[in-house]
DNA sequence: CCTATTAGGTCCATATTTTGGACTTAGACT
DNA sequence: AGTCTAAGTCCAAAATATGGACCTAATAGG
């Protein structure tokens, strides 16, 4: 395990990478808890706030980033006999968020978890439970150890020669 | 689409919420971007410093509380012919961050992408190109419309009645 | 032996963000 | 006219991040 050669850098720059540019739109904690509460069904700035007692500036500026970004949408509505509110649903881009945030919270179920696990997924006409695996084309789920990366159609990291070589460049 | 009733709170509460605690340890741009390296192989202090252009103090109270958290591992170890290293390698427990963050990356894929993926997965025996879906514990992948939550045993959001109410309490 | 280099950090002054609280604005109700 | 609520804004104080210099141990070269 330790004598694989080292690898110095990724093969995706983080500047070139989607994943990167994900986490700088939302990988910041309270970005984070205001789309957990929102992915639950949340919509209020109020609510948010009560909820999660972040900061009403803090949150004012999170929510108009994710509008900004597409990921919330910022709108008025009426409840019947009620006055006009705001509110901040989801929109399709936001609502594709929950396949991630579902396999986080299966690792954090599986690694943090206290007692029980208070959520999960379920299939509405079969009743099974739900889980986030990968799966071929054709839906058939693979082991880990048949997952190979490959970046710009090479594998990675390079099938190294058999016998072992002291630099490569 | 605006005649639900309004969800005024998560039916988990942040502080009971796996995915709120993988948040809390793991939510925060550096830390992601660390681990976004590390998954791909990357281990060494001065590798990921330049890689990410992270300031020096900041990686090392990261790599700490990484290490601390059981995602990472502080470990010295020796290339023939070189002095003594340390390597900061993913646990069991970091590993496992693969599937969120491929699930991630999907995301980032369709909503962000500027040019085509860099990265993707493969099946080393058949191939085939893998994603992340939902699938019940049979395997058997499930489509969106047919994903219910479930919280405490109980369906959320709660099924309404047929008929609309103003208040229900 | 002396000096340079590298890896893996620490330390510190400055710059930026966050925080918590007070304040504002507008509509509906009493 | 006064009160309440929702949805914010504004501000001073506190906490964090930033960039750069510095430190230490081990090895390499002369």
């Amino acid at each position: 395990m330790t004598d694989r050669p080292a690898i110095r850098r990724s093969p995706v720059k983080p500047c070139d990478c989607n994943l990167a540019r994900s986490f700088e739109l939302i990988g910041d904690r309270w970005t984070l808890l205001i789309l957990r509460s929102a992915m639950y069904g949340v919509r209020r700035f109020d609510d948010f706030q009560a909820e999660l007692d972040v900061p009403r500036s803090v949150l004012s500026a999170r929510l108009a980033a994710l509008v900004d970004a597409g990921i919330m949408e910022r709108r008025e509505y009426r409840e019947e006999g009620q006055r006009a509110r705001i509110e901040y649903p989801l929109t399709k881009m936001g609502a594709e968020l929950g396949l991630p945030f579902f396999a986080m919270t299966a690792w954090g179920d599986k690694w943090l978890a206290e007692g029980e696990p208070a959520f999960g997924l379920r299939s509405r006409t079969s009743g099974r439970k739900l889980k986030v695996a990968l799966v071929d084309e054709r839906g058939k789920p693979v082991k880990p150890q048949d997952v190979q990366y490959v970046v710009r159609d090479e594998v990675w990291p390079p099938e190294e020669p058999a016998q072992p070589r002291r630099r490569s460049g």
